[in-house]
RNA sequence: GGCGGCAUAGCCAAGCGGUAAGGCAUGAGCCUGCAAAGCUUUGAUCCCCGGUUCGAAUCCGGGUGCCGCCUCCA
């Protein structure tokens, strides 16, 4: 496995820590809103770093937070006069549904911010211990970045001169300086804690969740990988670094990745512009099996741009696969080991060389197709088929569904009923020989959006885009 | 202003020094009552200029154009 360091911006082999294990930490979602397809990305890429680690025989612990306590989640709740438990519930809840309907499985341990503040304490403790952080009057307690030698080399900024657009206080050391702990004085939500009531800041949740649900005691890093969006790498990730290697003996994590952003028609998302902006909204339109096969179609370091034209191109690829599984239908065989998946995962072996893997599949459906033209009873080889078939299923998270509902998206029973009844009256028509009728019914299908084809089995119909 | 990324056929997109994967769309053929599906086939010298090299889309220098981060953010 070789996996592209956004630290040392660089290709590496990896080699995890611990013989056979990996430790996977990646920065989730902050539940005040529905997950966005940014967010979609994101999980889906570590969903198939996970993947293809476990097939690659690695004993996986992958975990994700809930930031569930944040500004925006107290802002939120104010305007829907509920209270922040209820919002961070509603949201998060929504988020495992439209994650689930991508395919990502949910993580290992799925630690919450709120549940975890003795941890944070802890950190924040040991931080002012070692005189990595300072409590100012006010009694919010702040990181001292000038404190740590190594603060501004993850993100490979120079000098802290140009990062003083964070707020302004005066009491703060250096302006770089960043909240551990913000005390809370007034009625709003506040958690008790050793340094009186207030909240953590948002930097110090991952570093403090690692350190108490992940890291094993003795190793040089915390972690193995630790992920998250592009934009995460400064300031989050550097402050996370900042906490970790001052509190500690150790740095945070081995590799780092950053996955690339997601924009709409080319431009950045943004609930003003009232683009297909929620997941929820997309998987109204759309399979969430398509939204998963678009979404990981590119590289996960490049910046994708998600439009609907694409997304079409990219439906009608994942359909191959599925009228290979038509013609494969009702055929069960034991799995067996495929020199298909082992080309599979040497590709997203390759730093997650998506494109490449994609190619294959492609061209294991061509001449899958080309071979059950020529010998459709061919037993064995349909046995290997299946296997690589279940591989891409196991590996890349797509496939695996019945083909014939594949292509029956947005139908329901009655609509569903009155095709079934068409497409018979048309096998009637042709029976006799009645083309003038046959057709007539086939375009009265294609206008309902069906489309028709005819095969040695019967005939089929699909819903078409 | 500082830091970083990207630029490959109509579109999406691999490629990491040896003479351009794959998909969508398009044209043609086979198959079909006709279609659809499937199979075969059709097309780029890689933003521009210069350099290194026997050889560069791939390395170096200089342009141009997009984009991201530097503020909460996946």
């Amino acid at each position: 496995m070789f996996i592209y360091d956004s630290v040392q911006k660089t290709k590496l082999k990896f080699e995890s820590l611990e013989e056979g294990k990996v430790s996977l930490y990646v920065c989730g979602p902050t539940v005040y809103d529905d997950a966005h397809l940014g967010h979609a990305k994101s999980a889906l890429v570590f969903d198939l770093l996970c993947r293809v680690l476990e097939a690659e025989g690695y004993d996986v612990f992958f975990a994700r937070n809930i930031t569930d306590i944040d500004d925006k989640i107290i802002n939120k709740a104010k305007e829907l006069g509920i209270s922040t438990t209820e919002i961070a519930e509603r949201y998060s809840a929504s988020y495992h549904q439209d994650m689930a309907a991508i395919g990502v499985r949910p993580p290992t341990l799925e630690p919450k911010a709120t549940e975890s503040i003795d941890a944070m304490c802890a950190m924040i403790q040991k931080l002012l211990d070692k005189k990595h952080a300072y409590t100012i009057r006010n009694g919010d307690i702040y990181f001292d970045t000038a404190s740590d030698a190594k603060y501004l080399t993850l993100s490979n900024r120079q000098s802290s001169e140009n990062v003083s657009r964070v707020e302004k206080v005066s009491e703060k050391r250096n302006d770089a300086d960043f909240a551990l702990w913000k005390a809370v004085h007034d009625e709003s939500v506040s958690f008790d804690s050793p340094f009186g009531k207030g909240r953590p800041g948002w930097h110090l949740e991952c570093s403090a969740m690692i350190e108490r649900y992940v890291r094993k005691e003795g190793t040089e890093y915390a972690v193995d990988i630790h992920g998250g969006g592009a934009d995460l790498l400064f300031p989050h990730h550097e402050n996370e670094a900042a906490q970790t290697r001052c509190a500690g003996d150790h740095e945070l994590a081995k590799y780092w990745m950053h996955n690339g952003f997601v924009t709409i028609d080319g431009e950045k998302m943004s609930k003003s512009l009232g683009n297909s902006f929620f997941l929820k909204d997309a998987l109204k339109a759309y399979d969430g099996e398509v939204l998963r096969f678009y979404l990981l179609s590119t590289h996960y370091r490049s910046d994708f741009n998600f439009n609907e034209e694409d997304l079409i191109a990219s439906k009608r690829r994942l359909d191959r696969l599925y009228r290979l599984k038509k013609r494969l239908f009702g055929l069960s065989s034991p799995t067996v080991e495929t020199e298909f998946r082992q080309h599979l995962l040497e590709a997203l072996g390759d730093d997650l060389n998506v494109s490449r893997a994609y190619a294959l599949v492609d061209e294991l459906i061509s001449s899958a197709n080309e071979a059950l033209d020529l010998n459709p009873k061919d037993k064995p080889y349909r046995q290997i088929l299946l296997s690589s078939l279940s591989a891409i299923e196991e590996i890349l998270g797509f496939g695996g569904k019945n083909p014939y509902l594949h292509f029956q998206f947005g139908l329901n029973e009655s609509d569903k009923e009155r095709i079934n009844d068409l497409v018979a009256k048309r096998t009637e028509a042709k029976k006799i020989k009645d083309f003038a009728a046959s057709d007539a019914l086939r375009d009265e299908l294609t206008a309902l959006g069906v489309s028709i084809m005819d095969t040695a089995e019967g005939t089929f119909w699909e819903i078409r885009d």
